[in-house]
RNA sequence: GGAGAAGUAGCGAAGUGGCCGUAACGCGCCGCACUCGAAAUGCGGUUGUCCAGCAAUGGGCACGUGGGUUCGAAUCCCACCUUCUCCGCCA
């Protein structure tokens, strides 16, 4: 949600920023709406301080025996016209939020404009192995050696469902804990939270109405709409914490991380050359959080993409960091790096980690605030996120990127001590 | 799944149709006084949001949420949400 009130003050400097996004929008009809609304407002409540007035009047001339018939009979004539303009008014509101809630973010200032194409490479780390023989896609390698099952996966979910089995489920939960340990020791607060979230959390995260069809809805009984959903990242559940709160200053920033499974649709998205576990309806993913004041925000997001390239780089994979132009980052978000490692068989790199600040815009869509320590009065929250890491794309890079010519896997250092001090997963 | 109870400020809690929502009382917190200092005590302060206004200020709304009854609702009625207790079932 944007400030209402940047849009009053300075509507051609909201419209640029948003066309920064692809995003085109004209706010004269909105600008209007909103001064007729607060007409109405106060045309309102000028009749309901009259009511108030006379209100408590009666009791007084009740009990001096004053015939108040006639009191009555004018306030029944002024609850009426009040009901008419509550109703109104609740006519525009609802309009004017779902316009409001409608409208993404506004890009960082130091964020390019357009799409993809103008997104900016910041750091490549690390080389493009290098094979001596004729490397495996991954769906060769861990069918071959027994890492993933994707029949039996498709057998039970259908398809864009696999199961982890044997060292394959070893080296997924391995690399989970290997992230747990390292976000632990950086002072992230662990959670576990619920998978099934109800659906002011879509709202807050800004996930919804729009992408409602992204996500596995859940309805209730005989309700017709849905009022719970399978959430698609544990961003949607850390985000809804502090919802309609008033953080204690003294405790920000605070710094989360989760690890959940992630619920998507992802209808139409898959592709070819995405067959394997690049793309599936449910992944693993350890997912960091932070509120912060909003001069922190800024320094927080570079802790984050540290945080997460640094879980790559500790992994010995070849990756590169871009910061994402203004259309290619998530509506709701102003600023977002991707951390994209590659993967040898697709020739390209694929997204590991997205870390995102969404300045005030999540707080505002769910009343998540704290207390300025200068003014004393409530203000917006910032809020950040970054995955830490997902595996559904470090586990193919990895078993890509660590192939041996006779199709056994190393395992990555880091990991070992996870897996019982094995160093291979055999062909 | 069944039965019952409850939701009021940071916390506890009073209020059962108008004299009660900057909401009694208690705790906490902030300031001041007393003190060498502290404790204790005393005095004062301490919700959020919206509208108008440069401001001072004035006004509206909020007693879990949403409706309804009424001139008037924390209070009466309906639906929903959450929590607790008991019973049943269960990993």
């Amino acid at each position: 949600m944007l400030d209402i009130n940047l849009i009053r003050n300075h509507p051609e400097f909201v419209a640029g920023k948003l066309s920064h996004k692809g995003f085109e929008v004209d706010f004269t009809a909105f600008l209007e709406q909103d001064r007729q609304r607060r007409q109405l407002i106060k045309q309102t409540e000028d009749l309901k301080a009259e009511k108030n007035k006379t209100s408590a009047l009666i009791p007084k001339m009740k009990k001096e025996g004053t015939d108040i018939a006639s009191v009555l009979a004018d306030m029944k004539k002024i609850s009426d016209a009040v009901r008419e303009g509550d109703e109104q008014l609740a006519l525009l509101e609802q309009k004017q939020n779902s316009f409001l809630a409608s409208l993404p973010n506004l890009p960082a200032d130091d964020v390019p404009a357009g799409g993809k194409e103008n997104n900016q490479v910041i750091k490549i780390s690390g080389e493009k192995p290098s094979f001596s023989f004729s490397p495996r896609h991954h769906v060769d390698l861990v069918e071959a050696t027994g890492l993933i099952d994707y029949a039996r996966g498709a057998k039970l979910g259908g398809s864009g469902f696999w199961i982890y089995t044997g060292d394959g489920a070893r080296l997924e939960w391995a690399l989970l804990n290997f992230f747990i340990a390292e976000h632990l020791q950086d002072g992230y607060q662990m959670l576990l939270p619920p998978h099934i979230l109800n659906y002011s959390c879509g709202y807050t995260a800004g996930q919804f109405p729009k992408f409602e069809e992204d996500v596995f809805q859940l309805k209730r009984d005989d309700k017709e709409s849905f009022t719970h959903f399978i959430l698609p990242t544990a961003e949607t559940a850390l985000v809804n914490l502090h919802r309609d709160e008033i953080i204690d200053t003294d405790r920000l920033p605070l710094k989360y991380f989760a690890f959940t499974p992630c619920y998507r649709k992802e209808a139409g998205s898959y592709r070819a050359e995405e067959r394997g576990m690049i793309r599936g309806h449910q992944f693993n993913k350890i997912e960091l959080f932070q509120y912060t004041e909003p001069d922190h925000s800024e320094a927080a997001l570079e802790e984050l993409v540290h945080k997460a390239a640094n879980l790559v780089e500790k992994l010995g994979l070849h990756y590169r960091l871009s910061k994402l132009a203004a259309g290619d980052c998530s509506a709701f978000m102003r600023k977002t790096y991707d951390i994209e490692v590659w993967i040898p068989s697709m020739n390209d790199y694929k997204e590991v980690s997205s870390a995102s600040s969404a300045g005030d815009y999540q707080a505002r869509r769910g009343n998540i605030r704290y207390r300025d320590k200068v003014t004393g009065k409530p203000a917006f929250a910032h809020t950040l996120n970054a995955s830490g890491l997902a595996t559904s794309r470090i586990f193919p890079a990895i078993v890509e990127q660590y192939q041996q010519e006779d199709g056994s896997i190393l395992i990555p250092e880091v990991l070992q001590p996870w897996m019982g001090g094995q160093r291979i997963i055999n062909a």
